[in-house]
Order: C-alpha cells, then structure tokens, then sequence
DNA sequence: GGGCTGGTAGTCAACTTTGACTAGCGAGGG
DNA sequence: CCCTCGCTAGTCAAAGTTGACTACCAGCCC
C-alpha cells in the first residue's frame, strides 16, 4: 500500500494531464505535504517509476513559457486506472493504524460511487473490530494479563486507537448515508485541483526545500 | 525522528551488550514488527550505521554455540545514550501523528525519571493544543470554511484524532502520577527483554520472512 | 545414516525516501 | 542596464526499507 501512489495516480486523474510541478502543487493545496511524505522526490520518483511501470504514459512536452526546465507530462493509463482504484479501495477498508493511508483514501472517495465507499467503509468498521479482538486476545491470554508493567500502555494505546477510529468511521458512514457530499455519478463532481495559474488559497508560506535563499 | 534507532538503542541499552538477532527478538517481544518498520533488514541497517556514526560501539565476536554465521556484539556508546535520550524525549512530546513514534516512546518511557516523564508528556499535550489550533485556524479562516466538500473530512479526522490523542495522554498521566510504573531511580526496573535462551511467551507463531519453508 | 525440519544469525539487491542542489526566466529596484 | 528575488520545474547522492535469500547446526524420524 502506497499512500504516494495512490496520491500521484489521483492527482494526475483528475487533470487528465499533468506534469509534476502541478502535481506537487496540488497535494500541498490538499495538505499532504503535511500528513503524509508528499515530499518533492517523492512525487517525481513516484511519477518515472509508474511511467515506467505502465501506469501513467508520459510525454515530453517543449518547456513552459513560464521558464524552469522541459517538463514532462503524464497522462494516467488503464491500468493506471485500475491500480488507483485497487490502492483507493484498500486505503478505505484495511486498517493499519497509519493515518495517511486513511486520509489519501478520504481524498479520492468521492470518485467512488456512495453505495460502494459506504460498503467500503462498513468493511473498515469489521476490520478494526477483527484487529481490536485480535490484538486484546493476544495479549491478554486466559492466565491474567500478559504484558505488565507499562508495555501493556503500548496495547493500550492501540486499542483506544482503533476505538475512537472506528467511532469517526461510524460517523462518516452516517454523513455520507445521510446524502453529504457529491460521489461519482451523481452530477457535477467537486474537484479539488487548481487550474493552470490559478493561485493556492491554502499554500502555507512555507519554502520548498529546494527554493533558493 | 527515527524509530527504528530509537528502538535498537534501547534494546542494547537494556541488555548492556546485544547481537542483531537478540535485538530482533527484543523488537518482536514487544510487538514492535507489528506496529513499526522493526524488520531484520533495517535492524541489521541501524545497527551497522549507528555503529559507524559512534553510538554503538561493534565487537567481532566467535560464531555462537547454537550454529548459525559469527555474530557482532554492539554495546552503546555515551554519544549513544544522548542519542538514545534525545530521541526518546523527542517521541513522547512532539505530536507527529505516527503512532509508532509514541508507542516506541512509551516502550522506554520508565528509563527517565517520573519527574520528566509528567514534563514531557505535559509539553505533548501543550503541542497537541497548538497543533489544533494551527490546523483548524488554517482550514477555516474568518470567510467561513475554507475546504468545502469531503475534502474537510480529512482536516475532521485529523482533528479527531488530535482530541482523542490528547485524552488519551491525559489518562497516562494521571496514571503516572497516580504512581502506576516504576520509573527511573525508584528501585528494581522493570526490564521487558528476554535473557539469552529464554523463550517468547509472545511469539506470534508467524515465521521470519527468512525462515526456510 | 540420510534427510527433513526448525532455530540461529545475518546478507543482499531492488526499491523508496529525503533533503540539498541546479537552472532558466520575469519582475522590480536601484 | 544590471542584479537579485522568487517562481517554475526538476535532478541527484545518500540514507533507509523491504522481502527474499544464505548458511550452519541440532534434533528427530525413519
């Protein structure tokens, strides 16, 4: 499970074409550079291995009026489309207690049709209640409890975690059941890109790494 | 903030002196391959490069009785412990959202004193406030919410998460203040590794990616 | 007494991630 | 008119991660 994959393949499907300057701008407008390792290199190696990979074809295109070097630009495949579908899927159902993983997923649900993300989403709930059973069985056998000491608040954590995750899916399930949100075939999509030039709202005045002094 | 250092220098740490495969065991005894990146590969990688940077301090040493190839001892070194000190205070008060960086950070919490322990995780919820604040300012600006659509849901979950973070840390401190644990320079530790030749009560059963079939 | 299994201890190549670095162009100041 | 700043767009080496693979020995079974 790739939570840069998932993200790039999102990103460039959603414009249909993009090169990687625009997909890096749009993940810090979705915040990701902050919740997961969008980090440039990231992005650009993501991009070239998937390319090579047949999952986005790239093209070369002449560079931008706007100066800065040839780039490149990449248009998302069948299989690319698939394997975003498969990693969207996964990132909504598997619990894994990474947050990013979620979060990418929550980015992309919309692309889903509603009867599938709830379904989805329900799988989830199951999933972190089999996890919850698993872990609690394991470490507290029949003879008392198995990890003393402060060890044990390491599954203590855990535990708590899955629980209020499951409480936020639970909540989620209802918005979405109760009609929130725009999913996929049911009109006008609410896409979250910024078009060519178009200024970032949310950028956070932070420099990129590599941004001269 | 790496974990996996965090991790192996405290488990040589605690044995005083440690091969590779003792410090994978350790790993495994906490369940630590279950919720961070403890694999052999980068367990084997820290040691060798904490070794070369002069954390851990490497001896050759004859191939053991049990079979199997020679084996390195490392023991840690005073850059070490810094090292080992820093990365652990650094665990338990910055809220990063990895949960493995406070499960390692609780694994090692009873080496400082109970005094600094209650600092550090006072200063975690101080970081969790303002890490709120911050995001909540920044996604919902005086023009009414920012992030329309299902793009909110993922600042909510993360907003989630940082409350029941917070709780959650609440609860462990009370506990430790409450005198649960037995913290640094109160007598006889509680030490969570395995004497040479003692088994894992623990042991998933699962098999080491290694282990031939 | 030969083979199989399981435990000990670790290596390695392929891949991914990180953070620093490069390079061109336009706008604006002096 | 030149120089710096900031934006566009990306490369690269070093570090870290992954999962498969190696090699040795002991005990057991037949």
């Amino acid at each position: 499970m790739s939570v840069i994959r998932l993200l790039v393949l999102g990103a460039v499907r959603q414009h249909g074409r993009a090169h990687g300057y625009q997909v890096r701008n749009d993940l810090e407008y979705w915040g990701a550079h902050e919740w997961s390792n969008a980090k440039p290199g990231s992005i650009y190696h993501a991009l070239k291995q998937m390319a090579k990979q047949g999952l986005l074809h790239a093209h070369e295109v002449a560079p931008s009026t706007a100066g800065g070097p040839p780039r490149t630009e990449y248009e998302i495949t069948g299989r690319g489309t698939e394997e975003f579908f498969r990693l969207l899927r996964e990132a909504l159902t598997s619990y894994d207690q990474k947050p990013d993983v979620l979060s990418a997923g929550l980015g992309f649900i919309v692309d889903l049709e509603r009867e599938e993300a709830l379904a989805l989403l329900e799988r989830r709930m199951r999933a972190i209640g089999e996890w919850r059973r698993a872990v609690t069985e394991y470490y507290t056998p029949e003879e008392g409890p198995g990890q003393p000491g402060h060890i044990g608040e390491i599954m203590d954590l855990w535990v708590h975690s899955a629980d209020t995750g499951a409480d936020w899916t639970r909540g989620l399930i209802e918005r979405i059941r109760g009609g929130a949100y725009t999913f996929a075939g049911e009109g006008e999509p609410f896409v979250a890109v910024l078009a060519e030039g178009e200024e970032n709202p949310y950028a956070t005045g932070e420099r990129h790494p590599g941004d001269a002094r």
